[in-house]
DNA sequence: CTGTTAGCGCCTTCAG
DNA sequence: CTGAAGGCGCTAACAG
């Protein structure tokens, strides 16, 4: 069913249902009216993507690039983006990467074609060229969670070096001197960030991290419970822990409560983490979280790619935004 | 950048440029390796808007419209829609009702104006007439997770019926009576099935579940830890609860934990409930929980969808899918 | 206020 | 094997 059809219907031109169809200005009201019944009763939906043909004339579509929805944590970022694009009438189209670099390049190609107006990415590897703008016909882009270097494009980060930094200080404050880190794949930049965090810290403190007690590459919980039970079986375990993010996590705070059940520990670790979860304050053993909002993560991208679209950014050179973290206690009395 | 472009660079005629695009088929070898040359370098990417204006060309678009993407069981069925999805190179365009009936049908329109070539839906409420073919264009749908009553639609749900039930009767044979039952709305179909699973069991039992330990219409965490602490706070407090979603038991949860800590009751009562989570194994007192997999029911959902498509399911009617859940138990001895 | 013309980018059909 | 013409649905620009 086209405009055609409804004006036929109407007997009116297609050039007054359009008008009809774009909010009824320069139309006669009774006419408009007679030409909005027609289009409900016949339930004609605009094809927009003809309409987004012409020229002058936006897609309405922003793409949206993620590792793994499945992760709660990206899923509330899609939340955040979602939100906030959705408020501008436009919508998202959303695919996985699942850390695949060459799918990656497909799908942006792919969405390209697909005629978006911006995309925002939380980029796999560290390959700049695939991000130039030139590549990208000039569509805006914004990295969400994650930069690689030397793409001139804005980016939202959250405030990995200090989030470690901080985690690390208290537990070197609190006397601990053997700190495990785990964490995961250098080439993606929160690995990196959080684990130059964790150096540093030590650094400030005038020590150093044992560097056998850094376990790196962690993709996935079962790598890291697998991780963090070697380490609790050692001769000389660690007396704290820093998890580098929610899946590393969740396998570390599986092996400690298991070990502690078997007796293989006395008394677990110390363990700070990166990015809470829904029961961190019901673990059974205490816990210094790195907290931040992925959502706010999502919606801080989707206002930074709108203010590109919308031009209200001007021609300002690529933007920088690192949300702030707070660093939340729980001392495991809730349930226990 | 456009065929004409690419043509006038490559000294072809822009229908040699588009037999390139689409396979290269009856053009000369040598021209086409010239023209995907001066494709790849000048960047170029067919619009597939403007593609899928011809007739007989798909949009390669499914619409999938999910109550709150920030919800981890939802996330994980849209992780598993958009695997299936993906593989066919078609992409999916997400959108989030926040259960806003009004809403829904705003996208739905939106959707079917973006020329999709299908939707999976998590329906809001109960208005059949949205959903119906007339209205949908002829586009295929498949509701997930919930029913609308009287669409003819295929649908892929859990099996909350025997999920409920069979919780339900364990309880009931464990020698519980005050059994109480924490539920979402009925006008939402998990609800009203989850509901009469309860109720089945206690009739099989031959028993009846007291009236004033059933609570509906929770919405949302909140409200599902301030229902469950009110039970817990009454002269004869349940010996047993049912909590029929994941945002319910999260609340419930939360809410024993703190009475037990708060010497509020002495033992905290048995707990069931409906979707697992990621620390299950390690609540701080036992758990049966009716495990199903979403990622699993987004799977079934977009496969039924391609079947529609592709002709495949040919003009069967409406097809009812129900995926089977399982019993889980932990009795909370891992790190505690 | 309403209608006609033309063209957005692509590909099916038909010539050559 | 290659190219020219025409039209998919829509709406600016220009009549009337």
């Amino acid at each position: 069913m086209t405009v055609k059809d409804i004006a036929r219907a109407a007997e009116v031109s297609p050039m007054t249902v359009s008008r009809v169809l774009s909010g009824g200005k320069n139309v006669r009201p009774a006419l408009r009216e007679h030409v909005e019944k027609v289009i409900a009763e016949l339930g004609y939906h605009r094809n927009e993507n003809a309409r987004s043909l012409r020229p002058g004339q936006r897609s309405g579509l922003v793409g949206v690039l993620i590792t793994n929805i499945g992760n709660p944590y990206y899923a509330g970022v899609v939340q955040g983006i979602e939100q906030v694009v959705a408020a501008t009438g436009r919508r998202i189209l959303v695919a996985t990467t699942n850390e695949d670099a060459d799918l990656e390049r497909q799908l942006l190609s792919d969405f390209l074609g697909r005629q978006v107006e911006g995309l925002v990415v939380v980029p796999v590897g560290q390959d700049a060229e695939r991000f130039t703008t030139a590549r990208l016909n000039d569509v805006p882009l914004v990295l969400a969670s994650r930069t690689v270097a030397g793409v001139a494009a804005d980016a939202v980060l959250i405030d990995d070096v200090h989030g470690a930094h901080e985690a690390t200080s208290l537990m070197l404050e609190a006397g601990h001197r053997r700190i495990a880190f785990l964490g995961n794949k250098v080439t993606v930049s929160t690995g990196q960030r959080r684990l130059r965090g964790f150096r540093d810290a030590f650094a400030d403190h005038g020590s150093e991290p044992d560097e056998s007690l850094v376990v790196l590459g962690l993709q996935d919980t079962e790598a890291a419970e697998v991780a963090m039970r070697d380490l609790l079986g050692r001769a000389e375990p660690p007396s704290a822990v820093f998890a580098a993010n929610n899946r590393i996590s969740t396998g570390a705070i599986r092996a400690i409560a298991k070990a502690t059940a078997e007796g293989v520990v006395a008394t677990p670790p110390r363990l700070s983490l990166f990015d809470s979860f829904d029961f961190a304050d019901m673990a059974p053993f205490p816990l210094s979280v790195v907290d931040h909002d992925p959502a706010e993560l999502g919606r801080v991208a989707a206002r930074m790619l709108l203010s590109r679209l919308d031009g209200s950014a001007g021609g300002e050179g690529a933007r920088l935004v690192e949300l702030p973290v707070h660093l939340v206690h729980h001392d495991a009395t809730v349930g226990h």
